[in-house]
DNA sequence: GAATAAATTGACAGCGCTGTCACCCGGTTT
DNA sequence: AAACCGGGTGACAGCGCTGTCAATTTATTC
């Protein structure tokens, strides 16, 4: 009643336990009136295989770990729930462990993980997924992994990304259609490579529309919403103001409302301002925030989707798999002052 | 130089398996000079105790598991980070499980989880922590367990709390010393028993200080910011405007301000606002919102610590761990209007 | 100093499962 | 008819560790 062993199963049954363990485990060559039976047997005593007898005996553990930096960034619930519903579907098991990828010893902190917990597989999520040293570790130890955004050694891994660049092209050309000439943009945090590249659609559509890139409106952010506030204010400092601030993410472009409502600036009458990634804040302020949405579930569940393929022995292609981001159009924008 | 095994470590050292065994586990009665011998060994190995074969051998698994309902609930990012650092320093990993509070097969799920991870204990966050099936299929299973916030059946495990309804109370009280008479309040989801206090708070304060309980004044929400959108509409709609709204979480003020904003209303000037929760949109929001702040990871910690102590042995005395709540005044409160 | 108690250590049998390999059997191939 | 084949099955040896219990060594007592 407590609990039913493969022994119990094997017997109910009328065969081997081996056999059961090749239905459990859905390996070919097992008759079907066999398998049948040993269905019948499994579902009458309500057996679950112990994981750690599989774990140790088959030297895998169908635990895969996820590895994050920053737990408070609005992503990771997302990619949390990407991953654990596809986990979930297939029987396997998520190990979230957050680490601080500055850490000099991320690299051990990973080594150590994998050599304890026997984990199968490890997802990567930005900034982890250019960490070189784990990386290294991870190739060494020739666990599968899948990286999410990466931007260094592309050929190591599948990966999924965005098309983060276009979108911010994107953003761009609406803003400069709406008759913005000057408009500021705060990058995201260095590290996080993937949030930089946005950088790269924003200069694309300056150029693109003949504006000139004028270094004074590009201000450097770390992603936080207080970094955006110190942004926002150096930018409405400025002689010549921006009629529109693109923040490279959601947070910073809270934070740039902020200072303009404090400044009593009206939005967009005298300020547009766009974000990226449509985390829950986005329209959740006032005005609502014009932004990009990112399909983080759907890259989470890919790539898990991939890594449990790899897993199961099926080849994965290296090439990456794409995934659209989509501008929304909310409040915060509006036709620049003439 | 891949994987060291219990066997390596106790031939170096010169003893019996049993011996490495007991040092690895802090067992008592090991002859210093052994022990130091054995930790010898065990770094020049760098050796790792492979956490399947202790799960099988010992019937344990060093991992607990982290139950919740809401994955994009604020405070679970915070309960998780509390958990993850508490059982991380005790050599510990977490399992994390959302799961529907709703779903009439919750029970089953748990059960199906604890019998296939072996999970040594389980922290239940609410409104997980009131479901009573599960709480049933744990005290069968005589799953050690901890509960945060709950408010059923309290005497069977030990858990973790904040004094809600007195930061309410306190909080309401604010409010009135600012001159409000008319208050307006949206409740928290009737699952959430424990946001439901928060209300008791409120009442207490308008008793306190003489003022009738008006029924037109309450609301039902159910924590989402679009249930504070709703209720603020209802409330604003009323003949006899409320001057102050206290929302039982921050997600619902929210949404309060969104329509108090869109009604062109100035906060805190035509209306205050208060929320519950001080989660991370309460100071990106504008203006900034008065609120409660929760010691969420602190509960979080205290909670896997107490489970932790079980795990060991120690018994636990029952009473509960309250911790205190603040309040935060922020610029979404001001004075009644005369 | 002998007897007794306590501390220290090791031998060994599993925990529940999978990998290996040998075996059995009916159908084909020479 | 002997040799061969491959699907289907089971016996058995671990995986790396802990629990049990007995053996050995070291205090402690009178």
């Amino acid at each position: 009643m407590t609990k039913a062993t493969i022994d119990n199963v094997a017997a109910l049954a009328g065969v081997s336990i081996k056999t059961v363990s090749r239905v459990v485990n859905k390996e070919p060559n097992v008759r079907q009136s066999t398998r049948d039976k040993v269905l019948k047997a499994i579902t009458e005593l309500d057996y679950r295989p112990n994981l750690s007898a599989r774990s140790l005996a088959g030297n895998r553990s169908f635990v895969i770990g996820l590895l994050y930096d920053n737990p408070s960034a609005n992503y990771v619930i997302d990619v949390q729930d990407g991953v654990l519903s596809t986990c979930r579907s297939q029987g396997y098991d998520v190990l979230i462990h957050p680490c601080n990828h500055q850490d000099p010893d991320v690299a051990r902190e990973v080594w150590d993980l994998i050599r304890q917990t026997r984990i199968d597989g490890v997802i990567l999520t930005p900034p982890l997924s250019d960490v070189e040293p784990i990386l290294d570790i991870l190739m060494e130890r020739q666990l599968p992994f899948v990286r999410i955004a990466p931007t260094v050694r592309k050929g190591l891994s599948p990966y999924v990304e965005t098309n983060d660049a276009e979108a911010a092209y994107d953003m761009t050309c609406e803003l400069i259609a709406l008759g913005h000439q000057r408009i500021g943009f705060i990058a995201g945090h260095p590290d996080h490579k993937a949030v930089t590249h946005r950088f790269e659609g924003y200069r694309a559509a300056l150029v693109e529309n003949d504006i000139a890139l004028d270094e004074s409106l590009l201000v450097q952010g770390y992603n936080s919403f207080e970094s955006g506030e110190e942004a926002a204010r150096a930018l409405l400092a400025l002689e010549s103001k921006p009629s529109a601030i693109f923040a490279a993410n959601d947070d910073m472009a809270a934070g740039v409302m902020m200072v303009a409502h404090q400044a009593g600036l009206e939005i967009p009458g005298d300020l547009s301002v766009a974000g990226f990634d449509d985390t829950p804040v986005a329209h959740q302020i006032w005005p609502s925030l014009t932004t990009v949405r990112q399909p983080i579930q759907a890259m989470a569940q890919k790539a898990t989707d991939l890594l449990l393929k790899q897993l199961k022995g099926k080849d994965v292609q290296l090439p990456a798999s794409m995934l659209s981001s989509s501008l929304i159009r909310r409040d915060s924008t509006g036709p620049a002052l003439r």
